[in-house]
DNA sequence: ACAAAAGTGTTACTTTTACACCCATGA
DNA sequence: TCATGGGTGTAAAAGTAACACTTTTGT
């Protein structure tokens, strides 16, 4: 037999008060988002007793806003407090989608079995959101039924937790759709950026290279951006212009949708 | 006092088996739209005990997907089984969202008050569907909560109870941006219709006069159309050619979305 | 015969696409 | 000095917008 550590305090908790606390049957998910080296990549947590990496997710409060919720995840998760763009984008509900036998591993690795009639035992629905945020910002962090978080490369998820791949699969289908209304620029880059830097952004959402001088022409046509008198010294090249995003403009043209072909 | 008529079978159950039954704490809520008469309709309830109008909704079964929730509640209202378009759009979780006064009216008028710690006495996450369903078709049907059952102008919504009126609008938003991806000419007409039904139909949901000339040549030029001989008689004037959809062309165009702006 | 709605084509304008050369920087 | 990526403009093509007259039908 393995040795047993004590079951921490905040398993004892969510475990005996869990009921009166939170919502019953019903989680968040975040589907977390940023973008490093010109790729698109994902917050993901190692859950050891599985093997398998899931997402962040947490529960309801009884009296907490479903988007606080959400928020309180991704707080706890990136250290992140500004600038996050963080946004429903469907709920799951099949029936089967909760493994209660991943919570009783959980429980078990610390000697304790969860009776049958606890409130973890149970369906639970859950309401995916996605949040975009900027890499350099975040100190990603442990929860409690985590071995490791980290920043994955969206194009090499390995096996996902229950139904969390198709969860992530859906956030970036709605990405992709709904494009035109995000403000992918400033929530995924930092303050100041180069127009290539931008472009990779798109390129890499959309799966598809852009012509440099069409997309440049078509985002300055847009008035959201600022061009600084500074250049982003340190490429090995030619030195790129820098730039912010028009705060005002920006959240304008959003409400119409940044329209046009990519 | 009032003479009070026995409690209903059904309200007697939802009472003392709902708990067992159904999920706890979540609904599901439909926005159902039709199109009659040059006008958007949306199927309404009215609530007598608090002479408000509301959105036919439901509880989600134990083991029931939540789609076949919201479908089940939409059979249940219109009767119609074939050609529905349902899809969820949006969670409402504000904590304070749900009304147990209502609840407590309704059971009243028969003479019951409900537990404190009755299920129905909570807070309640709803998720909104909306639906896409062909006007002559929909037989509506009383619930045993509503009094009336109505086709209501979207244009002339009175007094809808609790988050209801937000939830409508929350769906005509999504409606409108999602329209490139919908099925609103096959799932909210006829199987067969004129192109100037059509065109008030987008012109209805766009809320904008559309050129005649163009708006033909687009549609036309999405190859999704077949143009019958037939023609629409009975109009007081010049009779229209009647259309149908071409089914596989139609679902693919959709895929990529009908594009161009309107 | 007339009023009302349906059918149809062309032109100007705007947007999108395709494409090539020079410039700055670090190695 | 050279390799690499960044900056810039123009012309052809496609798509969109604007617009008027003729036809059919019922009254």
């Amino acid at each position: 037999m393995s040795i047993k550590n004590a079951l921490p305090p905040s398993l004892k908790l969510l475990l005996e008060k869990g009921a009166a606390q939170y919502q019953s049957g019903i989680s968040v998910d975040c589907v977390i988002l940023g973008f490093h080296e010109q790729q698109l990549k994902i917050l993901l947590l190692k859950i050891d007793t599985v093997n398998k990496w899931a997402l962040p997710g947490g529960f309801i409060k009884k009296t907490e806003p479903i988007e606080a919720a959400a928020y309180r995840v991704l707080q706890e998760r990136t250290g992140v407090v500004k600038d996050i763009f963080l946004q429903q984008f469907h709920v799951f509900g099949a029936p089967d989608r909760a493994d209660a036998s991943i919570h009783q591993k959980r429980y078990q690795s610390f000697g304790v079995k969860i009776p049958k009639d606890n409130w973890l035992i149970q369906r639970f629905i859950t309401i995916g959101f996605y949040a975009l945020v900027d890499f350099d910002k975040v100190k990603a962090q442990l929860s409690t039924t985590a071995t490791d978080c980290e920043w994955v490369n969206i194009e090499q998820l390995e096996a996902l937790m229950m139904d969390h791949e198709n969860i992530v699969h859906k956030a970036l289908e709605t990405l992709r759709t709904q494009l035109a209304y995000l403000p992918i620029g400033k929530n995924l880059l930092p303050k100041k950026f180069t127009m290539p830097e931008l472009q990779k952004l798109y390129e890499t959402i959309l799966n598809q290279k852009l012509d440099r001088r069409n997309f440049q022409r078509k985002l300055l046509s847009f008035g959201i951006l600022n061009r600084l008198t500074e250049t982003k010294k340190g490429g090995a090249h030619k030195a790129a212009y820098l730039y912010t995003f028009n705060e005002k403009r920006y959240q304008k043209a959003l409400k119409e949708g940044l329209y046009g072909s990519w």
